[in-house]
DNA sequence: ACGTTTCTTGACTCTCCCGTCCATAACGGT
DNA sequence: ACCGTTATGGACGGGAGAGTCAAGAAACGT
């Protein structure tokens, strides 16, 4: 009955997304998301509303891919807890150390750059943290349960204490830390957490 | 011989940076700048010559005055090397917990929003990040002396890792984690650091 | 006192970019 | 085939803000 998009949704916010992790949020132009996506002003006005509108929800969208990767690294057996743990910190550290453009996580640089002035934004943010932080201490617990992290830990503390690990990492690889320095760190944390005496 | 300034420069630089740190660089305007200082336009421009040029100066101040401040708290007698680091620790954790405005650490937020578009704002950023990682590195082989550390273990490596959970610390309590957490986080790093055995 | 030099002020320009608007195009139902 | 409806795209308006400029003010040396 009307004139169906010529154009993807979900397309065009991948690529918008692009632009704002690579440039910020005010550095983006709305002009330069219509070049890079090929459409006029005109329709991604009228599909998405405004600037403000279309960065909620591609991060909106990004938390939520953010929060389902982890949990499919982290979710599992008892028995493997330990060694998703594992890989999952070394993959966070490899993955930052990769990053060599140092966008960071546009979690971590759209909460800087808008929290302040977006409750919206600042809420998914604090929630996004608060789900990688509850996915952490299940894991965690699931090692204790099996007898591979000492079981007289509080979990919720341990899980605590590797999401800031994990965030620090992101923070010193966007400062430019060396790539080695990153693997040490995982390395490093994942030394010091309390086995348990067998 | 000639006119002399009405304004402190620190003064107006202290100003600024309570600016950019509180709205961010794009966010701020040089006219908010010229109206929190009192001063015109022309003057503020005839000082520093432009933005970029302002913010860099106070950036350069900034992170100066952090490793001046870490420095005073870290250095001292091998004796005490580990109650400086705990105190340390803590006292991070509780200034970004009192840090209720979630402003951050200006040298995070400066850093994501314009390390990737200002060469020498990425290059201050980092020196500072390696200064601040040395003076733990200092700190805590000082503490491997005093056997208040299990010497087995690589002081920079460590010093990397707590580095990374102090910015984590930052990075969360700017995310909207409860100044609970972060204090949890402090004392739940500093017990798993590897002690002497005695 | 006078001139020189530098500081001060705020109005002005110029650029940039968000958001709108409108003429046109494409589709589906009747 | 026609018409209503929605998408398209580019031109346009409007506002905001960075940086400039020129006229006046204040100090200091002579």
């Amino acid at each position: 009955m009307a004139r169906p998009r010529k154009f993807d949704e979900q397309q065009v916010l991948d690529i918008a997304r692009d632009l704002f992790w690579s440039g910020g949020f005010a550095a983006t132009r709305m002009e330069d998301v219509a070049a890079a996506t090929g459409l006029g002003k005109g329709s991604l006005y009228g599909a998405f509303g405004g600037k403000q509108e279309l960065f909620r929800r591609l991060f909106d969208d990004y938390c939520a891919a953010v929060v389902d990767a982890t949990g499919r690294q982290l979710r599992g057996d008892d028995k493997d807890a330990y060694a998703r743990l594992s890989a999952h910190v070394h993959l966070v550290a490899a993955a930052t150390a990769a990053d060599t453009a140092h966008r960071g996580c546009l979690l971590a640089k759209g909460a800087a750059e808008l929290a302040e002035h977006d409750e919206t934004v600042a809420k998914r943010a604090h929630a996004t943290i608060e789900a990688l932080r509850t996915l952490l201490e299940d894991d965690i617990a699931a090692c204790q349960r099996n007898g591979d992290i000492a079981a007289n830990v509080d979990p919720g503390k341990l899980a605590a204490l590797v999401l800031a690990v994990l965030r620090g990492i992101e923070a010193l690889g966007k400062a430019g830390a060396k790539p080695e320095t990153l693997k040490d760190i995982a390395q490093t944390a994942l030394a010091v957490l309390p086995r348990s005496v067998n």
